[in-house]
DNA sequence: TTCTATGCAAAATCTTTGCAATTAG
DNA sequence: CTAATTGCAAAGATTTTGCATAGAA
């Protein structure tokens, strides 16, 4: 799905469930729509304002992106450094994980057909209905392990 | 490895580390032995306080835990909830992950050798080192469920 | 109009740090 | 003695909330 295509839908999910337009709402989508990789909610706040796309209030940032996790338009990454990244659903080229250098904080993503299997067996004999699933690996990258 | 075992091996890994024994980070130690899931920070306090084995204030928590982490001896559980988790390594039965209920917030360990072999073939094949894994599977348990 | 969206500032929550007193080796 | 340990209180960092204004339907 490109990155119009995910904006338009999750606006379509947005006015399904009430919501009216907003310029910051806007932005944010737009912003996550062409990320590659998961952002935290100060990340996305300085890109808008450096693009000059429009200026965001941070507290504007978070509620957007707690709405847009309700409705299953974003996910949550949890990366184990301090803050929180998010990234949107759905809508990549497949669905990917990521790895964490645990010694420079880079966040990068991956993909494995053996460990999406694994997860889809799994979650059938689950005590879970599964809602989405996350994995993180820690280590350390090619130019931190030398 | 039984709880005793795991917290004099611990001990002496602390030892070797150039750390002097110290009432507090032994009673967290004892804690950690003999859980079967990741704690808080919090709930650690809370239990020590409890058990009346020893209060020991939170500022040292969060220090002990960072150095048993360091060390290696504890591992982070980050499980999108507000606060992180922490448990000891290499002492249970088997490695396991984390199925948490993001409607009641239950926290449920599991295992599944599928799961591990995946894991173990997409180690071989990253740009990463990798330190240890954590796998967390959110949804909803079966009295959430309905 | 009426309800949502947003910004600003204050508050809340979790975690870390500074400092002094204590304690292990 | 010397360096690590600990508690307490203050500081930091991230995230949330209250309130008033602006804006969409």
């Amino acid at each position: 799905m490109s990155a119009e295509a995910w904006v338009r839908s999750a606006e379509e999910r947005l006015a399904e469930a009430g919501h009216k337009r907003g310029g910051a709402r806007r932005a944010v989508l737009e912003l996550l729509g062409i990320q590659e990789c998961a952002l935290t909610a100060l990340e996305i706040e300085d890109a808008l304002r450096d693009a000059a796309s429009r200026r965001v209030s941070r507290a504007s940032v978070y509620r957007i992106l707690d709405e847009l996790e309700r409705l299953g338009l974003v996910q949550r990454v949890e990366t184990g450094q301090a803050m929180v990244r998010y990234e949107r659903t759905g809508g990549h080229e497949q669905h990917h994980h990521h790895l964490v250098c645990d010694e420079c904080g880079v966040v990068m993503p991956f993909s494995d057909p053996a460990l999406e299997l694994a997860i889809a067996g799994l979650s059938e004999r689950l005590a879970l209905t599964v809602s989405e699933h996350e994995i993180v690996i820690h280590g350390s990258c090619r130019d931190c392990a030398g």
